[in-house]
DNA sequence: CTGAAAGCGCTAACAC
DNA sequence: GTGTTAGCGCTTTCAG
């Protein structure tokens, strides 16, 4: 049997003062237009009560519900933890809890999800999993549910994003790279459905100006997904074309394993014969051999920023004034599946 | 501006009917309860004006708001996502949402999310987090809040609780190291205020007697979390105290990493001069070098049966009737990390 | 079979 | 300053 809870009209019966009075006794900000006395005196029962206020019933008559929804992908995906603690760090502290949703990619279960989490009326959604064209988060914001994407971006509409300095990063490899030597660089592109793939690759193209690297579109080859598998199946069909190339540019760090582990089963060697660079540097590659070199993008501080430009978002109510582009620094981080060119 | 949603009220007012008609003819089990045409009628009007159920609204009136809580330690511990998407796996598709809350094993922290939780009216918790005596949980319980703890136990409680076959694990991977020759093993134990640390502990001890190995209380070191920081720490510590042992059997895997972490430092080759083992066999051990030998435990799985014993007690209403424990089966990984024993 | 009315626990005008 | 009143949107008696 569930024990009942203490409500207001408890204390109210206990204090002998109305229910609206202990209302505003327990609400710091109304607390100010009640006698001292009174306050103290309904605050003194209500603990003693130990009396906790619902929320459920405060959300539907203030229609605030101190809730989030956090869309991400895939929560098994490591790059996503440390991202949903980040967020957690400046929503939790003010009360606020949220609820995680994982799309796996899919545009109907995406859809339907966005759907679940404005049914449970949060206020206001990070999308860590947007598409570059994306109607039903694009239609919440409109309506004016306070929207912010993390990772990726909305095309064509005002949502505010936060996303990593792809073009810095990609530029910063690639100058690596031909530090080293290479010149004939594959890239290993992310899905271009995705605005991170498709701003990689994108910056790719345009590092390989900058720095005076040809671009071979015959050195560039699409994954599907951002994982291991499809890594492997680029690698191994661009081996089989027979062209020729001594490094590999990763749109990201799972995509670089999948091509790693697609070398190591044909028996070349990395970083030896060919280099391998990946993107993200997710937790456990200190732990890998070869240790992947990679750009490191701020996870923890990504999630962070997100949650406080929805903050913004949710306090003024629109996200008009409120910083549409976030972009955050990254660093080169070089390890061991990188070496100077020898072909 | 927000959209102001459509009401049960607006399609009454539409359709011509009473709300409380509009409410019979939505939900499934009192639809019998009216004629047909109007139902159907009703029903039309409803998804052509959009019309999305306000789940605070529900929750207030039926005291349900098909919502869990669950705690785990650390969203960033890669052993925890698998087990989340075990829950989901049960939980979304009956409707459910999960508020996640991290504990980062602090008592204070935990007892504290727990309030939060109930405040927010969750109709049930899985307690990833429990403590081996944790009276803030226990209390819930107590009270009739729906609860099941996974991978740990409230000891003194009737708390449901699934675990892993911790005793099969630890007997299986002290035979492997026997039958490679090893008798002077070392136990890295965990943290002795989880439940999983001293079943671990007892575990190995009652494995060694069953299986001829002379159980040395200097070759046990007890780390104070489980991570591999400590791991690392203890080990050298055992190092230092100069003992001989030849394998180090881990109360998790990342002791394990930290066990190897140190021997490597200190120069020792795993396994060449000390076989090292893990317990969980979480996510990435086959990418790291040595392959870590371990116990494979079936976390998806877990999750998903934790969500169905606890959707049992929601149900029920209590525990009774409800099995009180359950262990799930383990499987030794045998990879690299262990090998013949050449003292 | 359907309408009327009450109320979940709380907040926010509006009175006094 | 504090009590009164009126709902937020929904379900669920109770009548009819």
């Amino acid at each position: 049997m569930l024990k009942k809870r203490i409500t207001l009209k408890d204390i109210a019966k206990v204090t002998g003062v109305h229910v609206s009075t202990v209302s505003r006794a327990l609400d710091p900000v109304e607390r100010k237009m009640i006698t001292e006395e009174v306050a103290t005196r309904v605050r003194d029962a209500a603990d003693m009560l130990g009396y906790r206020p619902n929320r459920i019933a405060t959300g539907l008559r203030t229609n605030r519900t101190m809730t989030v929804g956090v869309m991400i992908p895939d929560i098994t995906n490591v790059i996503f933890p440390p991202i949903l603690r980040g967020i957690e760090s400046v929503l939790e502290p003010l009360g606020y809890a949220s609820i995680i949703v994982n799309t796996d990619s899919e545009r109907e279960r995406e859809s339907r999800l966005v759907n679940v989490l404005r049914d449970r009326g949060v206020d206001g959604i990070i999308h860590a999993a947007a598409l570059r064209s994306d109607p039903s988060i694009a239609l919440a914001a409109a309506e004016g549910l306070p929207v912010v994407t993390l990772n990726r971006r909305v095309e064509m509409s005002k949502i505010p994003y936060v996303i990593n300095d792809e073009d810095a990063g990609i530029h910063q490899m690639l100058r690596h790279l031909r530090d080293l030597g290479h010149r004939r660089i594959a890239h290993l592109a992310g899905p271009q459905d995705l605005s991170t793939g498709q701003l990689r690759l994108a910056a790719f193209r345009k590092a390989g100006k900058e720095l005076g690297i040809d671009v071979d579109d015959g050195l560039i080859v699409e994954a599907t997904h951002f994982d291991e598998r499809e890594g492997a199946r680029c690698i191994k069909a661009l081996l089989q074309s027979g062209r020729k190339f001594s490094a590999i540019l990763s749109a990201n760090d799972r995509l670089a394993l999948g091509a790693i582990d697609c070398l190591r089963e044909q028996n070349i060697d990395c970083p030896g014969e060919i280099s391998v660079t990946g993107f993200n540097d997710m937790p456990f590659l200190e732990w890998l051999r070869p240790r992947l070199t990679t750009i490191r993008i701020q996870q923890h501080s990504a999630g962070r920023t997100a949650a406080e430009i929805l903050l913004q978002v949710m306090n003024a109510g629109s996200s008009q004034g409120v910083p549409l582009e976030t972009i955050l620094p990254v660093e080169l981080v070089v390890r061991d599946s990188t070496a100077h060119c020898r072909s």
